[in-house]
DNA sequence: GTAGATATGTCAATATAACTGACCCAAAGT
DNA sequence: ACTTTGGGTCAGTTATATTGACATATCTAC
């Protein structure tokens, strides 16, 4: 049997706190742009993932955001009125709606990844490629758990 | 110069993607529990550090957690309400207050524990030790940029 | 020992982001 | 034609955070 006894309870109370941490310090370093919009950090997460996944269904973004469409709603309602991202008829099925940023929506992205990105950057620049991997395999193994 | 070319920016979108999806999971998995005890996930936060650091200081808790202190007594008066967590007078400086889950605490925190914990094992049982050094070398990297 | 700083607690109002439940329309699939 | 799906919306509620003001007890420094 593998050994596993550098996986006590202690070990993982570390990592389900500085996942904690991880998570809040990450979504916290663009604050002061999106309060400029008056937006915060619902609409930074669904800004992230339009700009990643361009033209994204609202489905699309709700089973990635696993919150309710009314949830949503709001939020793409804020983007639409702030001209930040735009809705086009699905192609294929024009029942559904593609999300992409505009010209707006992209100059926002870029400020706030600006700021979003140093904290990775800095964290990863001084890492060996093989630290990179491995830590994106467990980060994927805990989502998919 | 450091060969950063496995450092591109998409690269570093995804792990802002994936950390926000390990916080969620990570934290999501128990929240069956705590509602059976009306408590949510700041409640668990707030069980999560007492646990670990037991005896620390409310503004040791304060903060851990970067949040008010108004916030914060929301959630420790739910817990001592229900019994969950006591406040004893700091031994060295008297003003200060030290908190201590009590047994019924120990029995939720066990049964949060035995929930959350799972997601984390699994994904880590399966990585060499090296991995997981490296997995959490990275998490403290990013946290203290 | 008194003045000021610190640790904590609390009242009140507000903001943000989520929820449930009900209902609507348009378009697609059968 | 009928049902299902994708999306939008109204209304009310809950959870968690905020700001600002103020109170009390205790510690520290002079």
């Amino acid at each position: 049997m593998r050994d596993l006894l550098y996986l006590k309870d202690e070990q993982i109370k570390d990592f389900i706190e500085q996942i904690f941490y991880a998570y809040r310090e990450t979504y916290s370093d663009p604050k002061k742009i999106l309060k400029k919009y008056s937006f915060g950090t619902a609409h930074h997460r669904a800004i992230h993932l339009i700009e990643k996944y361009e033209g994204l269904t609202v489905s699309d973004l709700l089973n990635k955001l696993k919150i309710t469409k009314q949830s949503l709603n709001r939020v793409l309602r804020d983007l639409i009125n702030n001209k930040t991202i735009l809705l086009k008829k699905g192609e294929i099925d024009s029942r559904q709606r593609q999300i992409f940023l505009n010209e707006k929506g992209k100059k926002l992205f870029e400020e706030i990844f600006f700021e979003q990105k140093k904290r990775i950057y800095n964290a990863l620049k001084n890492s060996d490629s093989d630290s990179v991997i491995k830590f994106k395999n467990v980060l994927t193994k805990i989502i998919n758990e």
